[in-house]
DNA sequence: ACACCTCCTTGAACAGTGTTCAGCTTCATT
DNA sequence: AATGAAGCTGAACACTGTTCAAGGAGGTGT
């Protein structure tokens, strides 16, 4: 059972001197490989010698694979909010709040890998700050107070990061039965699934003519609907 | 780019014979070693050494690990819906949603690591689909159909997946922050934080007088209240 | 009783992983 | 020019998932 080590975040980075490779650096082409090819395809020693360099040098910068990670994950992170002033509409909680979960759901979707690091992995970055500080902004002015901030802001993050989890698993499961060449398996398999599960194979039949990105968006802001109803319920109004 | 495999769910199990060991067996001990230490503990040769064997036999079982985590997925997913008939209280679809976001929120409790295998994971195993009927019997009955059917209960089973994955997130930080040996750089590192992020910083403060546990059970039914205001709001109220 | 055949397991091997560390450069400072 | 630290190398360690020729063990047929 491995002591609890102290967050990146808590230790400033080492003062430079002669340096080929920034934290930045390593990060953001750490970034690059685990979009092109997920959390599996990123070794250290991949890293390493992408930047021209051996594995050994990045623990001068970082000290341990985790890490990395977890600086990835603030790095993506920071996407969400940029080129975004979040001033241009003081009174519109709601809207403000839905472009930020858009925001939020666009980059997990650009880096599918973020959600499997995200269990389970400390967020105390500064972009991650910056991002629940935006939030809390919002709802702040739309008259949620104490308990019930962090519990609306924790309603909308959930959403998102709980849709596009299931969105992704879900078109996995996609391929697979859309494989061309394990179409008879999967016809089959798709028909023992009807026949045991009337609701379910009716749903999956009506699934299949169906463009799924567009019905992903649908449903996440169905959801996302339902939940500002109830956050719109349970604001204190006024003063 | 590999090709997409065909499920573990489309081919059957082989036939036994001779066999010192069983599928089942194999995944059940596999969820043990992840419940005790994680993703990272689960080895093929630690699962093989533990039943005795080698880590080659467990190939005649399944043709990867990845099946392994695949089968093990439905294997806790099973859990949900373990003793409890679902008839009882044909009329309260709110209770009986609620009760089904409940029951898996303890499951992914109980074990982790599936919240790290969820994202990107097929998910078509037998108990994953009983799961599935079981939620859209619920809501068809309370009066939804068609699109709305599979839009709401993505609603629900999303945020229980994400209200999950956050809290395990946020426990990993608490964890690091409060870790004794680090106790003035988590007091200097919050103390910066309150000065940057005003409203977060509050929060912050507010958070370490609660317990933890309730407070994420607090939140996790405060925002399920929300979702369901919204969707009894919108459901087809009698024909 | 014997051979046969298929099921299942072994043990070694391969290529790759994260991580450590003594030693070597290469630079900034005195 | 000498000193000392910063930054890097390359080898090593103990692992990982996966493959596969080889062998043993059980049932079946004669």
């Amino acid at each position: 059972m491995p002591e609890p080590s102290p967050s990146v975040w808590m230790r400033p980075e080492r003062p430079p001197r002669d340096r080929r490779l920034t934290r930045r650096q390593i990060v953001r082409y750490a970034v690059e490989i685990l979009d092109a090819e997920g959390s599996r395809g990123l070794s250290m020693r991949r890293v390493a010698s992408g930047l021209g360099v051996t594995a050994g040098s990045l623990y001068w910068y970082m000290t341990s694979k985790d890490e990395l990670l977890e600086l990835a994950l603030d790095e993506v992170l920071g996407e969400i909010l940029d080129g975004d002033a979040g001033e241009r509409s003081r009174d519109d909680w709601r809207g403000a709040l839905a472009q930020l979960a858009h925001r939020n759901r666009a980059m997990l979707l650009r880096h599918p890998w973020v959600l499997s690091d995200l269990a389970g992995t400390p967020n105390l970055g500064p972009n991650a700050l910056a991002l629940g500080e935006a939030g809390l902004t919002v709802l702040s002015r739309a008259g949620f107070a104490g308990a019930d901030l962090d519990a609306a802001l924790t309603a909308v993050n959930d959403h998102v990061i709980g849709a596009v989890t299931s969105e992704l698993s879900w078109r996995a499961a996609m391929d697979r039965t859309n494989a061309a060449e394990w179409a008879e398996q999967a016809g089959e398999f798709l028909r023992r699934v009807a026949a045991e599960h009337p609701l379910l194979g009716g749903r999956m039949a009506a699934t299949v003519t169906v463009d799924a990105e567009r019905e992903c968006e649908r449903r996440f802001a169905f959801a996302l609907d339902c939940l500002l109803d109830g956050l719109e319920a349970r604001r204190a109004t006024g003063g």
